[in-house]
DNA sequence: TTGTAAGCGTTATCAG
DNA sequence: CTGATAACGCTTACAA
């Protein structure tokens, strides 16, 4: 009963040739071996249903063949889509993924750092932390963490915006928002509400400006009295959805723009569940563009980005970070603006609202 | 400019002690070490930063700290609430986890089962593959490498029914099922739809096997007419909705069982767009219980799976087999199911379909 | 073209 | 309590 794998030496063995070529037919070396043995080789491995061991592997050539994805939560269907495309393009490339949930915590992060740095993973791929607070404690040790990595030789890349010093494929926030909010804007909407995202993280502010941009081009001043708090996730939508539902019919919004798509659904329940029809009474704009977010009542307006295949640029970039074939060290991936039946012209919107 | 990573060697030197001394301080060893020596190399590593390598000491002790999730598709909701719940434990127990998509691909299957012995994974979770076609041949290699896998002292654990030599969690989908038609039933329906899942796929059919039971068990013959075939994803809703469409008044069903929720989103999209009134026309009813089911209008009456809990558990059961702690080797998981708008009394639907 | 042997960074065994 | 040394399984100079 041999519940032992046997390892190269046995191949070798078996195949009656030295470990060094045992190893040069395996590891798929460029290095002469005749036709002869290696035949031997290969057969002798397949009799003894040989598998090479990555972790001796990486041990000796110092690259671990791991790419991990640092993500807020992975269950987040935005986070869930770029994870996807990450995997994707690693496994063709013959890379394990490694998940890892930071949840916005610096903490969490940190540790998942070292834990990389002591795999020896060869790439990281941040997305979606990326907070403006500079003021944690944590973030110094981040930053020191980073630099320390990729002197290693590991590459990193970041999917959102982050004040680090790595290579970074950005999704065109700020634009995708300034052009949601011009097209509310040219359905007739004047009053627009903003949901915003988790105090402090980039993206979210990325989109508030792009926002509060485009209402100033139109000659609008934004009103600070028209933003409220969310957390891009449904229960923002829905306590933001509470909120409007306070206001006294005269300062109401015609139209909310929502941080992103989760937010957008919460407040859509929320509305719903105040007894606001949509759109007519009010229209509603998200951003990301999830899976649901032409299935919900009404299907929902939203900056579209191609999550999946920002990830597989992500690891399409660290592959070529560690081939030192990149050069570039900042990109913009295009957002587009899918227009959907939750926004309609300010013209159609129940200006009574006894129904409420 | 030192960018090689210090080892051990480098943190013995550095304290004055050897390198088994130094090691037994750093790996946590129960050895015993004086007092001063340990201060001595606790301090040379944290000047040093030294970090120790994982995968010297994987390869040293036989096991990697690895725990992979096999999942069709991490996008879709139900995995990544189970990965997410492997994640959570796995972490808090210093394990990383990696994530791999098989897309119910044999063939990726086995690819990826053989790169995790590469990597001498410790734990190895699958869900939602499960095939209860035997006659793919890969399946037979697949057993192998399994049998394989476990041989080395790996532990494997299923989420989901699969007949596999292996410990498995899995959710009561018979009967949640079976419960769910009943509610129907007592609702008052009779000619009751059902929407397949993948061919094959066992989940799907024991879903399928829980509706049966429950029609046969109130003396209802099960109408294969009323069988419409899904892929557990919206578009096979979509299409499932057209089909319905087409379908002469007379013969139309007044409920319809999605066989998960993902199906029953693309359902009721399609009957919207078909011009169908929910659920005062027709009343579904999903399973799974995903976040966005709470917040499609109308909400989703469906079949509670605690995903993220089976995935915690499911890690859990590793560790647990790691350590050869654990004995029991079928456990099931309890399905609720959640009563919402989306299914009325059969007395409310609307009869005469002028409307559509 | 093949073989020998050193070494990747740890830990465990055995002597002191 | 501490230290030298042999593994773990693999790749790669360097020799032959």
């Amino acid at each position: 009963m041999t519940s032992e794998s046997p390892s190269i030496v046995d191949v070798a063995k078996k195949a009656g040739v030295s470990v060094a070529t045992a190893s040069r037919v395996m590891s798929g070396s460029t290095y002469p071996v005749s036709e002869g043995t290696r035949e031997k080789v290969l057969l002798a491995a397949r009799e003894l249903r040989y598998v090479p061991n990555s972790l001796a592997r990486s041990l000796k050539a110092q690259r671990s063949k791991l790419i991990a994805v640092l993500v807020g939560d992975n269950a987040d269907p935005y986070f869930a889509q770029v994870a996807r495309g990450v995997e994707e393009v690693a496994n063709s490339h013959g890379y394990l993924t490694i998940i890892c949930n930071t949840e916005r915590d610096p903490i969490r992060e940190l540790s998942y750092l070292q834990t990389l740095q002591d795999y020896r993973a060869d790439g990281i791929i941040f997305t979606g932390s990326g907070s403006d607070e500079t003021s944690v404690p944590e973030q110094l040790e981040i930053d020191d963490m980073i630099e320390k990595i990729q002197r290693r030789g590991a590459a990193i890349v970041m999917l959102s915006p982050h004040n680090l010093q790595a290579p970074s494929i950005q999704p065109d926030n700020l634009g995708g928002a300034y052009e949601l909010t011009r097209y509310l804007l040219e359905l007739g909407h004047t009053r627009i509400a903003f949901v915003t995202g988790p105090a402090n993280v980039t993206v979210a502010n990325q989109r508030l400006q792009g926002y509060r941009q485009a209402l100033t081009d139109s000659g609008i001043t934004p009103d600070d009295t028209l933003l409220f708090p969310g957390n891009f996730a449904q229960a923002g939508g829905e306590r933001a959805a509470a909120m409007l539902d306070q206001l006294p019919r005269e300062k109401r919004p015609s139209a909310v723009f929502a941080c992103n798509d989760e937010t957008a659904f919460g407040l859509m329940y929320g509305l719903h569940q105040h007894g606001w029809r949509l759109p007519e009474d009010i229209s509603i704009c998200g951003f990301g563009n999830l899976p649901m977010a032409r299935m919900v009542t009404p299907a929902l307006t939203t900056a579209n980005i191609s999550l999946r295949e920002l990830g597989r640029a992500g690891a399409q970039k660290i592959l070529a970070l560690l081939q030192h074939q990149d050069t570039t060290v900042q990109e913009t991936f295009p957002t587009t603006i899918v227009k959907r039946a939750s926004t309609i012209p300010f013209a159609h919107t129940t200006s009574d609202m006894d129904n409420k």
